[in-house]
Formats: C-alpha cells, structure tokens, sequence
DNA sequence: CAGGATCGCTAGCAGTGCTAGGATTCTGGG
DNA sequence: CCCAGAATCCTAGCACTGCTAGCGATCCTG
C-alpha cells in the first residue's frame, strides 16, 4: 500500500505545481498570459489534468490568492514587529501594504481584485485568510475606539487598497505616493 | 452636400448606439456579457462595423467610461451644493460617490477597475474627466492645508474607492457601510 | 449613364475555457 | 504468471471570444 502513498504524494507535488507555475506566470507576464494550455505546458502535462486538481481556472486563481494571504499576513506581522510605537506601526504596516501591492501586483489583483470567489466572511474560509485583517486590527486597537475597532480596520484597509489600486491603473501619479500614505497615517490617528 | 451631412448624421447617430447599447447590456447583464457579437446585434448590424467605429472593445468601454464621468460629476456636484456646511459637504459628496458605484456598477467599473486606457494625468483627458476630481478638491478643500489639497483629494478619493470596490466584490459587508463612512468622513474632517 | 469610391456584409482566423471519449498503464485477485 | 477491472492521462473537439480579410452591393460624382 506505500505505492498509493508514493501517487498521492506525486500527486500533491503536482498541485503545488500548478499553483507555482500560475503565480509565476501571472507575476512575470500578468494574468493575461495565464491560460489553461500554457500552465499545462509548464507543468509538462495536458490540459484535462488541470481540471482534475482544480474546477476551474478561477480555482487555480483562488487556490495562488491563498498562498498570498499568508506571504502578506507576514510582511504585515513583521512591520508591525519592528516599529518603535503605536503611531509609527501604524504608519510601518501601511507602508509594508501597499509595498507588498507594488512588488507582487499579479498576486495582490488574485486576492483583492479579480473575481475569485474565496468564502471572506464565511467560517471555513482558508486559516490565513482573516490573519492579515487581525494584523491590521492589532495595528489599528490603538487609535480606535472600542466599538469601532472592526469599522475602523475596514475603513483603514479600504483606504489603503484605494490607494494602491488607483496608483496601479494609473489614475495616481506613483511620485506623491509617500505623500498620500503619509496623509493618511496623519488623519487616521489624528486624535490620539 | 446636405447628403454628406445626413450620412455624417446617421453615423454618429449610429456611435451613440453602440455606447448606449453597451451601457445597458452591461448594467443590466455585467460587462462579461457585452460581447462584440451581441452589441452588433442590439444596433442590428454585424460585427464589423463597430470596429469601423471604435478601435476595439476597450475603446467602446472607454467611450461608456466617459459618459460616466459626467454623470458622476454631475451627481457630486448637486449634493455639494446641497449639503449644508463645510463638514456636511464632505460627508454628502462621500455619500454621492459611493451611492453612484452601488447604483451604476458596470458603469463605474468601466471607469475605475477595468484596465481601459484613458489618459487620466494627460492633456487630451476628456473634459468630463477631471470635472469629477475638481469637485471631490472643492470640497476637500475646507479641511485641507493649502499645500496639501490635491494629494488630500487623492487620499480621500482612494479611500472611497477602496470602500465600494471592496464591498462590491463582497470583502466587506454591506450592512456597515454606513458606519464606515461616518469614521471615514470623520477622521478626515479631525482638526477642523 | 458609366466609373469609382464607400459601405456593410459573410466567412474565417487564432485563441480562450472546458469536456467527452478512448488508449494506455497500473492494481490486485486467482 | 495472467488477466479482469480500475485508475490515469491524452487526443480531439465544442462553443465561444475579439478581430479582420475580402467581396458585393450601393451610392455619389463627373
């Protein structure tokens, strides 16, 4: 019976595959270029195994936008880690934010932007799904009153995704970027 | 000549067709079911001509995002005028936007989310473009320094953006949209 | 009224996501 | 060792997309 073992790990190894070879098509050459036939290339099997592993093309999408979640829900942990105070955390993980935006857009347009339809609010949505709105809450405890915790972590991470979004379609011009970040770091935590 | 006039006539005619045409195909059915094939048909003529028109279908999504511009600013325009105060102002216009992307949400997503390549910062925007934009400053303009008002505007604008595109996409929940607009509107409108 | 330009059509191309069906390989029992 | 049955994977193809070449008909001009 380890020969069944040895298939499904061969088989595991094979999704991790796919998975990678999305991400690193859609970050070296956008999602456009993500089809069925070249991810199928890149992996050295036919198409129909995709569909084997994955509903959809929109699941394979889901399935990157999930590894995503854990890199940022990191990069938010560790710029919060490091800051000096409260006010300069804040401050820290907009930057780390919008940073992660900028240096993997393809993986920030699968989470955030492309309609994949990941459970958000749902109990069984992936583990790291909620962990990077916790590090943002934790971020944002400090300035917020008690019954707005929630509200405010929204409207923070909104803010920030704005930002990011229309600077990426470029409706913003990238130069002012520091400014705006730098502005609304000083409105969010204006009374504290 | 007057031949030549009619013939121009029936032809721009004609493009206001396949604008419109394309607008309410997608507000009604979403932007995925505007295809090239089924607008030609809704202005009953074959496929060809629309090209003869436009560019290609991100040119006719264009055309849509460009009337939506107006009406947008139209729309912030009237509930600046009729907000009582200053501090009003700013919360009525930040209802007016979002009020417009929950209503019209092919056409703002035509304007702000799809990748259509209009000249946002260029010379040879739209009229209609920037008018949207000047109305958001004006009304920034009471609680913003005097060096400080076009990347507040950018920041606020951003902030909106982000709330009704993270709603739509069913990130946020709806039913406290109320509230995070209330914190938005107050955390910026803090020192005054 | 002929000549020529303009116009809008039919037909087709290359590409997309996805799937049905069969061939090939492997598995486990006699 | 052999062979039925199951699992696996590939070829071929469907319906659709945006877009374009090329042809006929239609209309204006001299």
């Amino acid at each position: 019976m380890a020969i069944r073992e040895r298939r499904e790990r061969e088989r595991a190894e094979r999704e991790r595959a796919i998975i990678t070879a999305a991400r690193d098509l859609a970050e070296s050459e956008g999602w456009d270029a993500v089809t069925t036939r070249r991810l199928a290339a890149e992996i050295e099997y036919s198409q129909p195994v995709l569909y084997s592993h994955f509903k959809g093309k929109e699941a394979i999408m889901a399935a990157v936008a999930v590894e995503g979640f854990a890199d940022l829900a990191r990069d938010l942990a560790a710029a919060r880690a490091a800051a000096a105070g409260e006010r300069q955390a804040v401050a820290a993980v907009a930057e780390a934010y919008t940073s992660f935006a900028e240096r993997r857009p393809a993986l920030y347009d699968a989470m955030f932007t492309l309609r994949v339809d990941l459970p958000f609010a749902s109990p069984d949505a992936p583990i790291d799904l909620p962990r990077g709105f916790a590090e943002l809450a934790e971020t944002v405890r400090p300035i917020a009153a008690a019954d707005e915790l929630e509200a405010l972590t929204e409207t923070f991470w909104s803010a920030l995704h704005g930002l990011v979004t229309l600077m990426r379609s470029g409706r913003l011009r990238r130069a002012d970027h520091a400014r705006r970040l730098a502005l609304l770091v000083d409105r969010f935590t204006c009374g504290t």
